[in-house]
DNA sequence: CTGATTTCTTAATCTACCTTATTGGATTTA
DNA sequence: TAAATCCAATAAGGTAGATTAAGAAATCAG
């Protein structure tokens, strides 16, 4: 099992001992999931926060039409979860699913618990990644209401460029709130004006 | 200077001692907002963590076009901040005035960080604010890609009753992401279909 | 390798919401 | 108390993006 990529992640905002290494990652377990697999769906509670060591994962809900909107990707070395039921303990409305075969690690929220008492670092640790995640939050709520779709997808293009080589179109319209249809006239348009 | 709302709001999560509240309530400053005046403009760098006591802050951005997108109400019992330029002490690119005239506490990211040190229950605290706030923000991205505006405005409804009584309405449509003349004809159609 | 399925593109029509404008009432300010 | 400003409501024309449909291209499973 190879630990390396969620202990660099989490060297970046927190310095561990060897001795608290071994002790956070023999709270993990490792998981694979098959594309197209779900890890958690809708109406479950949510008990792991989940880490992306490999593949990609994509979280969204499904409206009454039954049209899914993605709330969140999460390539390699990002974390993942429904965050309302993690912390509520009551049933979600968020689908995780695998768009290529991915491997995960999984954290329980008891065995995060436990982290905070043994090792109150990662109680500093879970604060950054919380907090950075509520700024880039916010400001796609600002972007949702300001920006038009074409200017949506530039910042998309930008801000995640892996991701854009990675995707199917079609999943990256569902994240920026747009049909297929629309973003392919949009992306035409976008890279006509260059 | 009445410390009564905040130490509340602190022990909804935390439990201190009487020498750990006169501590915290040390590091906060008392400051009064009168209503259209501004506590930070855009540009600016973030330094404070706000709590309103008394009246209400609004949170929002202007757009190339010169509208106002409001993206937080700060009533009595809530916290406020440009979580984006505290975090990284770079110029953001949130407005916060008063509404109307505001009495707020002020925790200055200095004060907050020795708060950590001296007191690691406060990380603990902020964390979950912040795990809150961010659970909130996840949601509204969804109920904007999915709900209709007459849906939003339901929503909002039901989840702020009091600041729909103490809001002008074209506030509230700056906040769910419509026109005020098109909430002015969603709100009418919401009412008539009870 | 091949048929099946999924994905992308284009285009015509449709609709939720925007823009602009006007009116009257309520609040603020002088 | 007047004047100025702000605010809610309504209406008509305009636009970004949805819907539907259908063919082309790419990808997948056997």
């Amino acid at each position: 099992m190879n630990f390396a990529l969620i202990i660099k992640n989490v060297s970046k905002h927190i310095h561990l001992t060897k001795d608290e290494e071994n002790h956070f990652v023999s709270f993990l377990k490792d998981e694979k999931i098959k594309r197209k697999e779900f890890i958690l769906h809708e109406n479950e509670i949510c008990e792991n926060s989940i880490f992306v060591t490999n593949g990609c994962l994509r979280g969204y809900t499904i409206d009454h039409h039954g049209f899914e909107h993605i709330l969140q990707f999460a390539p390699p070395d990002w974390w993942i979860a429904d965050m309302y039921s993690l912390i509520s303990q009551k049933p979600g409305n968020l689908n995780i699913d695998a768009i290529e075969d991915t491997d995960v690690l999984l954290l329980s929220r008891k065995n995060q618990e436990k982290l905070f008492t043994d090792v109150p670092k990662f109680e500093h640790f879970f604060r950054i990644i919380t907090e950075n995640s509520l700024v880039a939050n916010r400001q796609r709520v600002l972007d949702n209401m300001t920006l038009t779709a074409q200017q949506r997808f530039a910042v998309f293009c930008e801000h995640y460029p892996t991701l854009i080589e990675r995707l199917p179109q079609k999943l990256i319209a569902s994240y920026i709130g747009v049909t297929p249809e629309f973003l392919s006239k949009v992306k035409a348009e976008y890279f006509r004006q260059r």
